[in-house]
DNA sequence: GTAAGCACTCGATGAGTGTGAGTGCTGTGA
DNA sequence: TCACAGCACTCACACTCATCGAGTGCTTAC
């Protein structure tokens, strides 16, 4: 990998001109671009010629490739990031996205079924794949937990927190168990727990809870096993919601039928967003832009993510958009942006 | 529509027999099938002029068709339709598969997880598109309601039906509701209700509770109010579960990318197959199959539909498969069926 | 360092052609 | 009346070949 920061200096101005030429029309047309090209329309003060050479030393510097000897030139992922780093503009978002944005916000009350209809909206302004996590629930505070006896063996628990969402997971008990029992079992873990974040508790259940447990039912072990999946994010219930495949297919890209089964792929194996979301949960920024290969996974090697974290009182979730490496950076990153900070206004009210 | 029971008699047997060949062999191959390939290889007693005429009246009647003149011979709607009626051998279903199957379902035990997961699985073994609706509550038996006080003004709803089903809802009450109250209010509503049908409630419960409604906080009213979304399937819950994308562009017919296109419409617009499973839950038999334009729908008039109905104590859930017309109906309707009963027999256990 | 000219490369396009599978029709023989 | 052999005809498909044009790389001149 080599240092973007460092080629910021080495590269002169109109090395950096001319790959922003490159690179926003190639963005634009998905054709690689001539020197003719911009020679005539855009560098009108310079030859063709000169801007080959321009365009050979780019090259070489990794900014640049070719497909083929006689075809235009294209930028790599190194120019992807160098264009979004340092010479890309972004671009205002318009009122009528903004309006659009708010009116699908506002219009269910169902938390699931707006973020899947937002994710959908999202992939239409962006003609890209959308992605929207459900919120990460490990960071939320414990607030009430509720025990709820079912037909036969069966026990509803119902986990509250405190920004309003609520979690409810079904446990197979042995036996029918009292009522009263239940409720100061409940009474119990209330107290002990109130104001802890669902991950310390996780961490921590098992001692908080040590001296209680030669009660009669065997309630309490019941929980010690299955703390893991009461208060963690399990596989089903953190949910990543993709849309907008019908919009991603009429990219140009996708003449190719091989790059096809590629997107397929993605939605169909949430496995591997869900993990490539995980690292960008570890960056510190609000928002992260992945180009290509920058993300070591084979699958998506020609894709590009842009993802933005929404934050309703710590419960945080992403919302994102999945594209080729050819996406309009100036456009999407502030749509991203937009989106996430409405959805945490919209879910926080 | 022509009378296909009546055509039964006035195909002669040969006829038959070579109807059954060219369904059967373009099922196989997805080529169009020629006289000459017929004679020479399972009609041998036959010459290709003979199967040829025999073609010919065949296509008069609407069995077969051809896309162009010197090409082989594609069966119609109505050809597959005659097939599965009368032709067509069930193959019975692999062990090897039965176990998968039984594996798979054992695997979670989260219902909506376990729904998913075989819907995949389905998908892998008929290289089509598969899909599993959840359990169509409205002729499940209440049981009964719990009503649970969440932060500020939020009521979480949890209905319990006989199967072992719950259902859970999240009510906006106007002010807090005191816990003695809600009991009270859950009495009533349990005692007047148990037994019922959510249908039954739905229609009636205004009636019901008519003599209650002069209390203080006016909960009543807002289940009156909310009765629709409290005991109909709604929307974002009778979900419909679309699996096996990328089995089913492994299908010849996906070398053109249009066709294409309508599979991403399918899976991106659920509302089409709700509307179609809707069509098929009408039919008394157990399991339906819907070939080409049998179903009016103009977006799915190059596919077939294979549903089975699942039942777990009155309440029913569907799967199916979804797939070009051209689809080896003996081998994915023992399956269908197959799975749709492993499913009954897990979900009532 | 810049520009101009020229040869070269390579993909895309389109016309022309041959091939093979398959049909439709007709005439003949049982 | 039915079976079938033969022949002419039709398409789709694959292949070749020539052409075109965009674009580069290199060399030379200013």
């Amino acid at each position: 990998m080599v240092d973007v920061d460092n080629k910021k200096q080495n590269l002169s101005e109109r090395e950096q001109s001319i790959l922003h030429h490159v690179v926003y029309n190639y963005i634009q047309t998905a054709v690689p671009v001539g020197s003719r090209y911009i020679s005539k329309h855009l560098e009108k003060n310079l030859s063709a010629a000169s801007i080959r050479n321009v365009m050979a030393d780019l090259e070489e510097t990794g900014f640049l490739s070719h497909p083929h000897t006689s075809a235009g030139r294209v930028p790599t992922d190194l120019g992807y990031r160098f264009y979004i780093d340092y010479l890309m503009e972004m671009q205002q978002l318009g009122d009528d996205e903004k309006l659009r944005i708010h009116q699908q916000l506002k219009q269910t009350n169902d938390a699931e079924e707006m973020l899947r209809e937002t994710s959908k909206l999202l992939g239409k302004i962006s003609h890209q794949l959308s992605i929207v996590t459900s919120p990460h629930l490990s960071s939320g505070i414990f607030e009430k937990i509720e025990l709820i006896p079912i037909t036969g063996s069966k026990l509803l628990v119902v986990i509250s927190i405190r920004t309003g969402i609520v979690r409810t997971i079904m446990l197979e008990v042995g036996a029918e168990v009292p009522r009263d029992h239940l409720d100061q079992v409940g009474r119990i873990i209330n107290e002990r727990l109130v104001g802890l974040t669902l991950k310390e508790i996780r961490d921590s259940f098992v001692d908080r809870v040590r001296d209680v447990q030669n009660e009669k039912t065997g309630l309490i072990r019941l929980f010690i096993e299955s703390v893991d999946q009461l208060f963690t994010d399990s596989k089903d219930r953190e949910k990543v919601l993709i849309g907008g495949t019908k919009n991603i297919i009429d990219q140009p890209e996708f003449i190719d039928p091989k790059n096809f089964r590629s997107v397929i792929e993605l939605i169909e194996n949430e496995d591997i967003i869900v993990h490539l979301l995980e690292r960008h949960d570890e960056s510190q920024r609000n928002f992260v832009v992945t180009v290509g290969t920058e993300n070591k996974d084979e699958t998506t090697k020609e894709y590009s993510f842009v993802t933005a974290t929404y934050d309703v009182g710590g419960v945080t979730g992403r919302v994102g958009i999945i594209g080729p490496t050819r996406m309009n950076y100036g456009k999407v990153i502030p749509l991203v942006d937009y989106v996430a900070q409405a959805i945490a206004k919209m879910l926080s009210s």
